[in-house]
DNA sequence: CACCAATCTGAACGACGTCAAGATCAATCT
DNA sequence: AGATTGATCTTGACGTCGTTCAGATTGGTG
């Protein structure tokens, strides 16, 4: 099953190098960072000529495509399991906001290919609204559970919007070091989400001070 | 050898060369985009040998940075200027954050460039909070300045924080495909925008539905 | 078994970031 | 003034990248 950059005896054909090649890129993402994935790495990654991967992606973005879909399966289960873990209705979109940072930062580079690929087409990430259990959905649909039916569907929407705008700002900026002394000061990384998401609007399950 | 083959034949020293590849990279994100911004397409821009700008910037990102300085001194304006337009002071943040937006939608390429070459270094971006007009701060001292003298500074920056967050997650995610038809049922771009930042903590000036 | 289509290789092309060596020029020091 | 120095710019090169294409290899189908 580990099929690593050491495949003595290869066959000429791979079997399922579709598979393969977006481990190989997600194994090259975990241990040096976005900025050595270039396509030729993963084929050296996978063992194979740096030509391979034209026979299963279109091109190099088609493959980050790939990639970032699988990201966004992870997620998708990451946000559900928090989902299950709230203790009531009022925190559960805090617990959901916060495991979708906690997700962004466990997986640094896996997140920023999940979301480059899809700035480059102005298209919400394939996989982030495929089905019921995916990430967005499952947001607008706690959405609509805790607003009751008497919430228009339009606002159903820009909640969730907002409530996505605020939770991917944050797990891009969370990482800059200029926090690192506030973070100090409230008691840790976790303590530190809490507090920026407790000042926004559909997040606010532990009152935070008015401002 | 005079003739260049840009109009102006100048001389061997070029005089002002630093401001002039800072200059044509704006120019080729306006026309280009992000992904025709390479070095070698500057030095061409500038009229220039594609080793010419190491003898002003260290590396590529160096002449990034230069380029998102410029940047972060444009916003700063721009937000100031919606600082003195807001009407009440209860509408302030929202005009502030409504401008940091369409910024963003005015030059998607710089925007970005803006950030990018933050992330890179996971620091905030330099020329973000240089001095009191800078972006970052005219955010932090208008909550100042709304909330009053009891608040605790730590919740001042908490709110600046989750401000940006939400603005910046905003800016990214306002221009994917999949709102326009959310946009027009809202009777535009600038109404999605108010009604998205609408629903976030800070940004409360016009009630939207609780949600 | 013969053939076809899918898969993989090898070599090549142009573009990129970067560097070292040499050319050119402005300014300063005799 | 003329010589020297240091900054600036060019030329040419190296290795890497994404991509293409002709040819080698193979599994599956008739």
């Amino acid at each position: 099953m580990r099929d690593a950059a050491v495949a003595e005896s290869r066959p000429y054909h791979h079997g399922d190098l579709r598979r393969a090649l977006v481990e190989a890129a997600r194994r090259i993402l975990e241990s040096e960072g976005p900025t050595a994935l270039s396509l030729r790495a993963v084929a050296r990654e996978a063992g194979v000529s740096p030509a391979a991967p034209y026979h299963h992606f279109k091109d190099k973005g088609e493959l980050l495509d790939a990639v970032a879909h699988v990201g966004w399966d992870m997620l998708g289960e990451s946000m559900t399991g928090a989902k299950q873990r709230a203790a009531d209705l009022a925190s559960l979109m805090t617990e959901i906001g916060v495991s979708y940072v906690q997700f962004s930062q466990q997986h640094p580079a896996l997140y920023r290919v999940m979301y480059d690929c899809s700035r480059d087409k102005d298209e919400l990430p394939e996989g982030m609204q495929d089905n019921e259990d995916s990430a967005y959905c499952l947001v607008r649909e706690t959405f609509r559970k805790v607003a009751g039916p008497d919430v228009e569907i339009v606002d159903i929407e820009l909640a969730t919007i907002a409530a996505w705008c605020a939770a991917h700002g944050l797990a891009e900026m969370s990482t800059f070091k200029q926090f690192d002394s506030l973070k100090i000061a409230l008691g840790g990384e976790e303590a530190f989400l809490r507090g920026v998401l407790g000042h926004l609007g559909m997040f606010q399950a532990n009152k935070p001070a008015k401002v």
